[in-house]
DNA sequence: GAGACCATTGCCCGATTGGCGGAGCCTGTC
DNA sequence: GACAGGCTCCGCCAATCGGGCAATGGTCTC
């Protein structure tokens, strides 16, 4: 029986090396690849019948939380992996709130992607030895303090909602035009920012656009 | 007769995935892989007899650019391609001028890829379709008008003060900030500010600073 | 010297931004 | 069921932003 995957990778030599090496790992693989998620999740649409799929977060076009809760929202059965070139623990928790099954950076060994994706076939959640376990988007909360008090702003306290607001905000549209794209008011849109740019430490729009790249949130 | 390639980038897969696409491609190639630009150096000094270096330009630890002089000072005879995820105009020409023989973006289909390969293999250089060509880092100054008059917003128009305000501008500084900074009043501000967005083509500060990123004005 | 370009500033205007408080709805957790 | 947190919306208000029109002075070139 042959496992059948779905790549979705903007760099079409990236995708040509996980198709190769999970094909050289001895089990079975039908990989189908995709440019970007628009299409990734029209062919997972299409046909119904792929084990899981492999997504990478940063993607032109559309954010890759984004397409996570997209693909999730249209193929609830599917689980879906990350593939990130950014490795820190923010990112991967983002993720993993967002509705992903795993989170595998870039970087990682190729043995140890098989292995991943193994696990993540097999029903479980794979995080890297990077990223500490145990607080799978529930956990966080509880933990007292856990040793993150003064250092850099996190990420990862930014809700979804937050992030797709930001990404408009980092394509440089004003609020009016974000209320529009999402079919809601600008108020609330402000809304989003004020609390956006607490989490961010800023003052204004340009630099919530500057702490998220620095972030790595939002590449262009 | 086999070529033999080196392949510098931190990410396995990718590697993985050009090492197959290349072997795929008919000719045979001896490619050996390298995870950062200190271990790839060490690898082409030690034995000479590569006919390429693939480098990426976004590795940890040292920089692009510098890792590309490093390369050009210790093996001068060794031709230098860049990978690079980020495919503007303005990365590929620093590139160039740094001495590489060769930029491709990492979203380039696979054919290209090869085709790009084998163009720099037989002495010549490859650029993207997207990067006009014809300004090897040498010729800019000489045509007397190029042919770039209507595509991308040229930040040479922009004046030397336009240049200092669109700096203050990117670091998220509000008018009255950089007004103060400067011991001008907040109406002369505005009018750079105004002369900025016509020359690069925006309507407002956030895509001013977008724009200033995407020509290489001001990094972070 | 005329003309062109740049930097500077003023006043005025509308549009946008950002923050204040409050409110309802929904989804979780305890 | 209470409670917290997230998402949505409302009104109100001050500050900021962006542009239009006009003016002054400087430098540089023709």
């Amino acid at each position: 029986m042959s496992l059948k995957l779905l790549v979705v990778d903007d760099h079409p030599l990236f995708r040509e090396g996980i198709s190769s090496a999970l094909k050289a790992s001895g089990k079975d693989f039908d990989i189908i690849q995709a440019a970007d998620a628009r299409e990734g999740i029209e062919l997972a649409e299409g046909s119904g019948d792929f084990d899981a799929v492999l997504l990478d977060v940063a993607l032109p076009g559309m954010n890759g939380l984004v397409a996570i809760r997209e693909f999730r929202l249209r193929c609830p059965l599917l689980p879906v992996v990350i593939i990130s070139a950014l490795d820190n623990a923010s990112n991967a928790r983002r993720a993993l709130s967002a509705g992903a099954a795993g989170f595998i950076p870039k970087s990682t060994p190729t043995p140890q992607v098989i292995e991943a994706l193994h696990e993540v076939l097999a029903g479980g959640v794979y995080l890297p030895p990077t990223v500490e376990p145990g607080e799978s988007a529930t956990e966080i909360e509880n933990s007292a303090f856990p040793q993150i008090p003064p250092s850099e702003p996190e990420a990862g306290s930014l809700t979804v909602r937050q992030i797709e607001v930001l990404g408009f905000l980092c394509q440089g549209k004003g609020n009016k035009e974000i209320a529009a794209d999402f079919g809601l008011s600008e108020k609330t849109v402000k809304t989003h920012l004020s609390a956006i740019f607490k989490v961010l430490r800023v003052v204004n729009r340009t630099q919530a656009v500057l702490a998220a790249r620095r972030m790595g949130l939002f590449i262009g």
